[in-house]
DNA sequence: CCAATTTGTTCCATGTCGTGGAACAGCGTC
DNA sequence: GACGCTGTTCCACGACATGGAACAAATTGG
């Protein structure tokens, strides 16, 4: 955007937000006549409006009551951002101790598509890591990935490999079995080991970060050189990690107790 | 709305919701082009989407770094709606016992332009209480509106005047320095006594409900007959009322940490 | 009990304005 | 310096959002 806000602007979409703004504001259920004598615009577009705005699930209409309120979908939507943003300032602390503390980059992400992506790195001084934030790596090649995937309570590796393995790197594991027993014993050790498999000489520690019902939302990495890697460095590193991690799990929203009609 | 569903759309609507969507659940600060890949639409409709979304704040565009995220007015949109969503959930109960306790009618309220406006009424039985959800009633004639009115920390009574004074009863106050010292006196008493002010005959007690800042976000009343109201009953009703506010207010949402740019 | 009002919904002709391809411009990259 | 990849502007076309009007159904009031 050249000049903010010049532009022009899509007249639907204004007056759709606008509608959504008033049912959401009132905190009641309100009619189409209520919305049309506070909003004034014509009943039939309004009709509309709220027709679309309930078809996609941002509004939810009574039908018994013909009336609408907010929707399941805008609330999830509000509840995935907010979830997020409380995700990356929790951990924005913690990734700076631990670099701090190993003077190696860290990085946090999430599954999305059955892939990882970055939604924050942190590292000393200047950039020099190859992953960037927003960027994509599969979960089989990062101990990110693995460290997810080893949590979820219904994993099922099949669900990867339909989207194919790539060997990144010689070390790359690609056979499905083998990688099997890798998640198992992520699973058992509680945090994840990566060598070289997603990028030659460069290793990575992973631990899942899980919201308050146990389930990991995302994974946070310590990744460093694996010529500079020292043994015992890599448990030290998962130590810290997951304690690291303990702390972001509980200052993440608590669990929402299910509203009754919606 | 007929049937469910079957009806027609406003596609620019549908397609600005889906581009919403897609930016708030990414959790990270995404391009034009990431956005053109992800939802298959043409480049050129995409800007325009994104740029009226920023535009109405729902989404921020970050002109240096060119990418857009979430914006200001969608959080806050999405906060007031679960602020008053919690304040009915936790509210409800507290309700529920204070009718139990007198068999009388409670009602829930809140400030909307200028006026009260009903957001909750549970009474014993079948309905005779005057009010409705969502119907309006002037600030200065019931024990809602004071109560709010008084807590407020920057409260001017010009800007209720603003809109007039109505006299709904012969008990109704219209004269300002008679309101200014009646408000007065809630303030310093806690509660707000209204007898037969807003409709004849029918007597309120009204609490504030507080959030976690001291503001106050609505009100809670107790309203009888004024005939069946025993001389002890107010000052019995009013203790009982504030103990409950104090309980609702506990359970509203803490008070947000304002997070750094947005 | 019927008239009157208010509500939600459907219909349809109108022309606005959303549309998207193409061309442009501004960068970073190989 | 040529290329690819961005974001942005331009413009002609026609799809489709529009809103008045008519309809229907529920609610009110006399």
């Amino acid at each position: 955007m050249n000049a903010s806000g010049g532009g022009y602007n899509v007249q639907p979409v204004v007056k759709a937000l606008h509608v959504l703004e008033y049912v959401a504001q009132q905190g009641r259920d309100v009619t189409l006549a209520e919305t049309v004598k506070a909003l004034k615009l014509p009943k039939t577009t309004l009709f509309r409006y709220l027709q679309t705005l309930s078809n996609e699930g941002f509004l939810f209409y009574d039908l018994p009551r013909d009336r609408y309120r907010s929707g399941k979908r805008f609330r999830a939507l509000a509840q995935v951002d907010r979830d997020l943003q409380n995700l990356r300032d929790a951990a924005r602390p913690e990734m700076a101790r631990l670099v701090d503390a190993f003077d190696k980059t860290v990085n946090l992400g999430m599954l999305s598509d059955n892939s990882v992506i970055y939604l924050d790195i942190v590292e000393r001084g200047r950039l020099n890591s190859q992953a960037r934030v927003g960027h994509r790596d599969p979960v089989y090649s990062t101990s990110l990935g693995k460290a997810i995937v080893a949590h979820l309570p219904d994993f099922d590796l099949s669900s990867i490999s339909q989207s194919g393995f790539e060997q990144r790197t010689i070390n790359t594991l690609t056979d499905m079995r083998q990688l099997a027993r890798h998640v198992d014993e992520v699973r058992r050790r509680g945090y994840a080991v990566e060598m070289g498999e997603n990028e030659d000489g460069l290793m990575c520690v992973g631990v899942p970060i899980l919201d308050r019902q146990g389930y990991p939302v995302a994974a946070m990495s310590l990744s460093a050189p694996e010529r500079r890697m020292q043994p015992d460095l890599v448990s030290r590193a998962a130590a810290m990690l997951k304690e690291a991690a303990t702390r972001i799990s509980r200052s993440l929203s608590p669990a929402p107790e299910p509203s009754p009609a919606c």
